[in-house]
DNA sequence: CATAAAAGATACCGTTTAGTATTTTTGCAA
DNA sequence: TTGCAAAAATACTAAACGGTATCTTTTATG
């Protein structure tokens, strides 16, 4: 029993990062099964389909994942300004899981499965609704306590700071280069500091 | 000599309509010829390879739709903050050519071919390059016009309002509803205005 | 240590893919 | 009208794809 989950999850991890660089569908599985050393038949028995196995890559690695670095930062810190600014911070200058050169894996998933695919979407706009969820919170608790002014509008300038995310992910991927992410960060900050 | 060039033309156009609502590596070439009801054969006698359409859809298609809708707009109004408004008002609530539910086909195609294709790279990124430095033009005029403040730096300005684009097309396409647009454009306005 | 079930290995199937080779039609100049 | 190249249609190939069926090895348990 323990043998199995330890195939399931090196499977899941490796799949990712090939998957995280290449992407979903150009990611075959003979691809996957040749990196993890694992043939056909144990894939197939650990997963009933490819898709089965992408669902189990958003939800066992991908959702805690992203938990433990785009949601819990955030509810430690009191300031929402400190906390969204060090957030991002992290998440684009010092997070060794998220890589420039591939993007935001949620992001590439989102883009490349929601077209066709129903169940990537929900599994996808569940995370997203979970980070405005708390990033939300912390703002109006931020307004609460002082921090930002009364008639700021927490949803909208969370939605405004996600976008402004996942955009410059994208950004660094076509560029291929951590060094946009520095004068974002700085407008970022001055933005941040309006709030005030 | 017309009549090729007719056909070349509805390849291209079918193509890239198929493709942005499918993506790129789904979309095969069975499909395209399927739809542009144009035989193998003739697709191949314009194009090479695959690869070689997907690039004349960037430069034929893609590119002069872009400059038309995202570069021109703002070189005719003075005042930036309105330029870059109603800009982006027109991109995400206006335009015909940009659908929800399909993002931004840009957007699309940097995702899906960055990682292993570097002459898409290329033409996609010449395209974000117009695109800086235009709007970073703009606002420098309007930084000289006393529209904008000294202080405002207009290259980082420009990229989190362009990160910020990017980003929220990625919304409304996971949750395929304008209805993000909304609040988007709201905090946009008013980030805009503190930069007066 | 025997045995059944779990886990994994191997060979293969049907389909789809990008691309090619060959043939046929079309448009136009002489 | 004929000649001939450009354009398009048809028929095909080889490789890759996701998925399955079948067989073998491990592992847990009486």
């Amino acid at each position: 029993m323990k043998k199995a989950e330890t195939t399931r999850l090196t499977i899941l991890q490796k799949a990712f990062e090939l998957i995280y660089v290449k992407g979903y569908l150009t990611t075959s599985i003979d691809d996957i099964i040749a990196t993890t050393e694992v043939t056909k038949g144990a894939f197939y028995y650990h997963f009933k389909t490819k898709d089965e196995m992408g669902l189990a890559i958003i939800n066992d690695i991908l959702k805690p994942t992203l938990i433990s670095s785009f949601i819990q930062p955030l509810q430690n810190e009191q300031n929402p300004i400190d906390a969204i600014y060090n957030l991002m911070d992290n998440l684009l200058m010092k997070n060794e899981f998220l890589k420039v050169e591939y993007g935001c894996p949620a992001s590439n998933f989102t883009q490349e499965m929601t077209p066709w695919n129903a169940d990537f979407n929900n599994a996808l706009n569940e995370l997203t609704k979970q980070w405005t969820k708390v990033m939300t919170a912390t703002i109006e608790k931020g307004k609460k306590n002082g921090f930002i002014r009364e008639d700021v509008n927490a949803k909208q300038v969370t939605l405004f700071v996600m976008s402004g995310y996942w955009g410059i992910r994208n950004f660094g991927k076509l560029e291929n280069s951590k060094k946009v992410y520095l004068p974002y960060l700085k407008e970022l900050k001055s933005y941040l500091n309006s709030l005030k």
